[in-house]
DNA sequence: TCGAAAATCACTCGAAAGGATGACGACAGC
DNA sequence: GCTGTCGTCATCCTTTCGAGTGATTTTCGA
């Protein structure tokens, strides 16, 4: 569903690709130079430990070197997606109007859609139960159903999905 | 192992030290138990490709961690130097750029505002722990301290102020 | 090398939120 | 009449949040 850390940095798994390939190209050319000194010094006592130490070695390098590679890629990156940055505070603010369609097929009652606003703007139960004049435990209840209906199970959630589906400003 | 970034990064040296230090151990105990499942399936006839191999891909991954660690997060510095404020009337949806100087003053930080931004889409806190790899008590802490720079008192007030300041979608 | 800032984690405690369920009155529509 | 919806309120119980405090480790700049 969520996308995650990925979104924070998409160029990274893009890089990836091409390391990746380099990392299969270059380890299939390690083996097989580290196969054929094997053969070469099999008359070595130890040479299956000098062979992996050999890989080893080689291998860890190789990782240092893809990961100084990763990271000074997205050092550059990151410094062009700050140059394009745009503080903009608000654009327009026209009178908000629900998306009554959605609200009618989500089967959301006007009072629980006014409770929902009231949610959004980051008030708590006790507050709006102040605001307009009931009890506590009925704004709980309006909540509850507003929740389920949005198919949310904290209120955080009910207010992201009451954006996307345009019932809330 | 690779000379060359050291050389372009002398103040890794200092940190490489602990690192290296690390390298070893892990590396000693890699070896130790690839050498005992060596003797335990000495019956396979490939063993010693499947030795190398084991070892090649293991140290592999340890070097990329290494060269990941040694050389994370250093585009925060480049960050500074860019400060470019354009007023546009409306991005449409293209990627969006948090308001540096809204963040910088105050003094929210990075690590904080992609907390926030996972709070306002509805994730718990143990939800986002699990994204992050991170425990639970962590995020609550990075929560407490980003609503007390917002001025918030619950999380969806967090949600609200930060869509006004321009720190969130 | 040193210190400040940041990130990490833990613990307690009280408040807030949420789930489940039941109930009551008003009101519209058949 | 009867039924269904809506708004209202309640209780019990569990989970989640938030505040406060303290601690360690990592990072980074001077």
């Amino acid at each position: 569903m969520d996308p995650g850390p990925c979104t924070l940095y998409p160029v990274f798994v893009f890089d990836m690709k091409r390391h990746v390939l380099i990392f299969g190209v270059v380890g299939g050319l390690l083996i097989a130079v580290l196969q054929y000194t094997e053969y070469r010094f099999v008359v070595i006592e130890h040479s299956i430990e000098i062979y992996g130490a050999l890989v080893a070695i080689l291998f860890a390098a190789f990782g240092i070197w893809l990961g100084l590679r990763i990271t000074r890629r997205r050092e550059v990156v990151r410094e062009t997606v700050v140059v394009r940055e745009v503080p903009v505070p608000l654009p327009a603010n026209q009178p908000f109007a629900p998306n009554a369609t959605q609200q009618q097929a989500l089967g959301i009652t006007a009072r629980e859609l006014e409770i929902l606003t009231l949610v959004a703007r980051g008030l708590s139960n006790r507050e709006i139960a102040t605001q307009l004049f009931v009890s506590e435990n009925t704004v709980k209840t309006h909540c509850a159903r507003a929740f389920d209906k949005l198919g949310a199970a904290r209120r955080t959630q009910a207010v992201r999905r009451g954006k996307d589906l345009g019932l809330l400003p």
